[in-house]
DNA sequence: GTCTATATCCAGATAGAC
DNA sequence: GTCTATCTGGATATAGAC
């Protein structure tokens, strides 16, 4: 609503500030912090964005945008649903893998702070309306099982949002806290998840015309 | 190795310093709120627990006591796997659906924290090999698809955990924010994921003489 | 716009009376 | 063991020079 340019010290700033705020959340983030990583002082912070909590606004909103809404575009599209599902796990986990830390931040101080989420619904146009009526359909042809498309959908977020979420301790147990053997499985997940919920929502007993081709 | 016996006092405190860490976080939590939330004064809880820090390291401790552990028992028992799947997704969901904010909690606090992982995990003997060999022998003897066993188990971690942890989202965009439309969708779900997931691995060509009457 | 210096506040922690 | 009062540090925020 205001933002017409943003000047380069902004930007600077803006850059700095998520990187703290997603890493130490809310209250664990200091404005000192956030203007040495940015290479000022701390009276420009204040300068540029009034208070911590406006800057604080910016970046959670920047980053909610950048995870949330880009969902939907896909969920929304006019694709068939199997091959929608291996479409909206693959662009989602490339998403968080670019952004792997923003899912835990998000849910955080989402689940700190209540009042902010029905602003957020609405102003990203959250509506999941679109997507339940397909799954609905295909109940009804009879290419997938019955379920509630409900749970269908949360199955979806969960396998793929969850392995971000809880990357420190999963890393641990089962990967002897290498990095890059947890990105390495994050790669096969990609393929992995998809198939998994393919299977077991496809009904088997007449042989259907489906669109299960791993494409892209 | 020190508690011999909890005074009453202390109770009080840990109850109080639980609901507030809990709530708001280790730095979001302030001493004097659970100070207040026990009744008592500031200076009571630096007599019983030397600091915030220590007091926090308690109340985590418990939380994740409470959750993570009671997991491996069932993981590591000697059931089949079909039945042992849908025992733990029944005994997790109601385990989290009575702390329900406990997975978050822990979640957060150890991607804030993660020098504290490594010594809980010994601390409380997290080891998945008997369930991922398990998994192996179920594979070979043809009863279920080829897998990753870890992709396995993370899917069942993700489909009992992710809808607490992003309870206040979901809630929000799929039940108007009803606490009780939530609290019926969980209660639906624990028979849900446990389907889910054996019709996903299940191998169908040959019949097999599997385990999954809905016990318990 | 950017800095230094400072005001103001509030948190965790302690001293000491009871 | 429990309280009131206080210390001390560190955080956000502002004033004002350049």
């Amino acid at each position: 609503m205001k933002k017409v340019k943003e000047s380069a010290t902004e930007k600077i700033i803006l850059e700095a500030a998520r990187k703290v705020f997603i890493d130490k959340g809310y209250y664990g983030a200091r404005m000192q912090e956030i203007a040495d990583e940015a290479g000022i002082n701390k009276a420009l912070l204040h300068y540029y964005f009034r208070s911590k909590e406006k800057l604080f606004e910016t970046v959670f909103l920047e980053a909610f945008v950048k995870v949330v809404p880009s969902v939907l575009v896909i969920l929304n599209s006019d694709e068939p649903l199997f091959k929608k599902i291996e479409h909206f796990v693959n662009n989602y986990i490339d998403i968080l893998t670019e952004n792997p830390f923003i899912p835990g931040f998000i849910l955080y101080e989402l689940s700190q702070n209540t009042k902010r989420i029905s602003s957020l619904i609405r102003g990203t146009g959250l509506n999941p309306q679109f997507f339940i009526a397909q799954i609905y359909k295909e109940i009804e042809s009879g290419s997938i099982k019955n379920c509630d498309p409900r749970q269908l959908i949360i199955h979806m977020l969960a396998l793929c949002i969850f392995p971000f979420v809880a990357q420190p301790i999963l890393q641990a147990v089962f990967f002897k806290n290498s990095v890059e053997e947890y990105r390495q499985f994050l790669r096969e997940r990609k393929a992995e998840v998809s198939k998994f919920i393919i299977a077991s929502i496809r009904k088997q007993q007449e042989e259907e015309i489906t669109f299960s081709n791993p494409i892209q």
